[in-house]
DNA sequence: ACCCCACTACGTACGTCGTACGTAACTAGG
DNA sequence: CCTAGTTACGTACGACGTACGTAGTGGGGT
């Protein structure tokens, strides 16, 4: 009969034990196959995270992967996970939700930049995994002084995560596809450049061309990463919770135009 | 000898002319390939868009694609762009910036529910299309009654972008689970319910499990979304446009932390 | 103490993917 | 009209995720 091992239970990853009651003492551990398929990420980029390859930097064959990651999936979110230890979470709140908030992003930011591939491995189902829900903890902890509903304060939190994603994402955009371009490097960038500015020179993108050509002179992406976060989390803070009664009464809801799909 | 099209130019596509001066018609155009692609992926999801199945949707044979389209990478761009023609910017603003931006994100919003695959697909690298130039261009001109420079509206369309990519990720990745998942629906999510309330139990996580215990009875997900968006905006309006000065100081910064790689 | 069997390890194999390449048919510019 | 550049597409290659079979291993029940 089949191994256990193999029935395709839906289970969660951290809801099965590590290591079986019987049989032979595996050889190896979680933590060094999720190491090993960082370190494949972080030098090759996700794309070169495959079961082979990750196997081959475990130390094992292929196949005995399986043993420990029933999915590729779940090799993901193991890696997620991983890199979620790096947080320096040791040092109590201050008090301050606000800065403190901000160097939790802070510290997302340069995990993302550590590790380029995780917005795109990161899912929003992986918020059960061991580091994530200490992260979690240690947030609502930060957000015990702010005074709102526990809803709102869960909002907050994945908002400031999307933010931080969506900015990153788009602060490595133009050197991950570098990386992964086939050509020399910089060519695609300028073909890009090339063609943008023989659309806008067209007339038909006033305000854009507008806008482009005065040029974007060295920002400091530091300053403006906490600038924009600022302006989110000054949209939280109390005092100013009041939705403005102008908006719902002109703006889209989804209702109207959800697809019957 | 190879031909042009074969030898690999880092041209953008939508600086390659669609039909070529010589030879052959093509029996078929970018807009079919890319609206059966479109097709493809609303139905059976962006995993089911491969060059093989967009060619039969096609009625083309498989190798014909890469006549019209020199890498898969294309035709994402080809998808995207032709999702964002669902964009409704026939109306002028009205001269409240805040209101037109809060309806142009409803409608980002209505183009994700119908296509979900496009926060997966949809790159920043992706803002040179004819229709996301269309829509800059558009925002631009919503923008026009605020009082702010160029980059700070940039950086405002790619906030809320951003926010709005997250907030429906979330939204829907449960859905997408489900769609994904190998198993019988609802299965797996219940599964990673037991495994939170087991997690929960254990009492390592009291805020979170506190927050997480009285329940989300029936958010209204529309209301607070707006609410979301809403709070961002409120950080760019004028009048309270200053950074507060208590932030940069206590939070981190990314050049003492960023890797060498 | 022993045995049994769940479990580990892993080689082989299948179907699918992106796409390089060769060839035949076709069509506009000289 | 010729011919060169282009379209159409079949074949083929290497890499992928992973189902499955088999051999070996070691802990719990007797």
């Amino acid at each position: 009969m089949a191994a256990s091992g193999r029935t395709a239970n839906p289970e969660i990853i951290w809801a099965r034990p590590e290591r079986a009651a019987r049989g032979p003492r595996p050889a190896h551990t979680r933590a060094e196959i999720a190491a090993a398929a960082v370190r494949v990420a972080d030098a090759e980029g996700p794309e070169g995270v495959s079961m082979r390859r990750v196997a081959a930097e475990t130390g094992c064959g292929t196949m005995s992967l399986y043993n420990y990651v029933p999915r590729k999936e779940d090799l993901y979110e193991l890696m997620v996970d991983a890199v979620s230890a790096e947080y320096d979470l040791s040092a109590p709140p201050s008090g301050d939700w606000r800065a403190d908030t901000l160097a939790l992003a802070g510290q997302t930011r340069a995990l993302m930049h550590r590790h380029p591939w995780l917005p795109r491995l990161m899912s929003p189902a992986h918020g059960f995994s061991p580091n994530a829900l200490r992260y979690l903890e240690y947030f609502l902890w930060v957000l015990e002084p702010l005074d709102a509903e526990g809803s709102t304060k869960m909002e907050l939190i994945s908002m400031v995560n999307g933010v931080v994603s969506a900015y990153v994402v788009n602060e490595l955009s133009e050197a991950e596809r570098a990386r992964t371009s086939p050509f020399p490097p910089g060519q695609e960038h300028a073909a890009r450049m090339a063609h943008l500015a023989r659309e806008l020179s067209g007339g038909a993108y006033p305000r854009l061309a507008g806008v482009l050509g005065t040029g974007f002179a060295a920002v400091d992406l530091d300053a403006q990463f906490e600038r924009a976060l600022g302006r989110l989390l000054d949209g939280f803070a109390p005092g100013r919770a009041g939705r403005r009664q102008s908006v719902s009464a002109s703006s889209v809801t989804l209702k109207e135009n959800r697809s019957p799909r």
